[in-house]
DNA sequence: GACTATTCATAAGT
DNA sequence: ACTTATGAATAGTC
């Protein structure tokens, strides 16, 4: 019996797998020896680790230890990318909000006020800072929503330069393990009006 | 000359290396080799894929294709997870500062009105709808920032549940690559209160 | 950073 | 999904 059972593993070209099965069948078990490496490499070498894969199909697999999105907040931390500095954005715009909602309830209690003390506030105010001050409010108001979106676009087209990207073909799949390396830190932050002596 | 050259490969425990030196080399050498496996993955069968490597130094090495940020995006669009979140939350709070905004000028504008015919706004409107209109607009701004505070926590909180996540420790490494599925979508919205027969 | 015996991953075939 | 021969990755060593 000298017929071998298989023909075993073969080599084969580093290439696209053009028939829809085979391809289909080797990225999942691709995906899970990729996965199985990961938590290996985490086990031995206590790395924490996020892979996202994203099938021709669109689906998105995800590895993660401890988990995907701690290990994806280290490193849009690192970069300053979207993710933190959205959320330090709307920390500021919800602080923003408070600030302005107290200023509504002012204007209330102003006219609250009035009525008890028979005092007309409206008319006195008028040539009030308290009008100007309502109008720089809102001056600097857009000026952050400004720099805001603006810089948000400078993020979204920023490109993260120093991480191991490929536009991956055929003929540079090797060599390209060579330049890997850490994360550069930024603290780029946009200016926020100082409206402390604004309120009361 | 039976004498081998070296021992070769020799099978190691799963589990944390204890020394140091030895635990950096195999960190170098299997990072290397999970990059290689995700860039033939890729070829292979057109996958995209990010992957974040962070040492038990704290550098983090990247992988992506075709970029790191673009895998990212699609991760996280997929999950209305932070990023998207917080971005379509900054855009409504944005919004909203544009609405509170047009208020307080529309405030400003009413007393400029009242200058001009000499008509007591602030008496006959303290009866009127409009004061209870910026009461009712101030309570749903906040129960709107307690729902975003709460979404946000939760999301904080939320394991992503049918990701790949590890608490790794040596003795679930097997087993683990039997369960990942494409992430669900998800659509949940803070709902917002609607204030447009509010404003002009 | 190179070597090599060995383990591990996996391409095909079933 | 299971099997198996073979290709590939790598642990220990220098």
């Amino acid at each position: 019996m000298t017929q071998k059972k298989t023909m075993g593993r073969r080599k084969i070209e580093m290439k696209r797998i053009e028939l829809r099965k085979s391809r289909q069948v080797t990225f999942s078990k691709r995906r899970n020896g990729l996965f199985k490496k990961a938590s290996e490499l985490c086990v031995l070498a206590g790395a924490q680790i996020a892979i996202l894969v994203q099938s021709p199909g669109n689906h998105v697999y995800a590895f993660g230890h401890p988990d995907v999105d701690s290990v994806i907040d280290a490193y849009l931390g690192n970069n300053v990318s979207n993710s933190l500095m959205k959320n330090s954005l709307l920390e500021e715009y919800n602080d923003k909000y408070l600030e302005m909602a107290y200023e509504l309830e002012a204007e209330k209690n102003k006219l609250d006020d009035v009525e008890e003390s028979g005092e007309s506030w409206w008319e006195n105010s008028f040539e009030d800072l308290e009008i100007d001050e309502l109008e720089n409010y809102i001056e600097s108001m857009e000026k952050l929503k400004n720099n805001v979106l603006k810089r948000a676009d400078e993020l979204r087209n920023l490109a993260v330069s120093p991480s191991f990207d490929t536009n991956t073909n055929a003929s540079n799949v090797d060599g390209l393990l060579d330049d890997q390396v850490a994360l550069p830190d930024l603290d780029d932050q946009v200016v926020l009006p100082n409206l402390d002596e604004f309120l009361p």
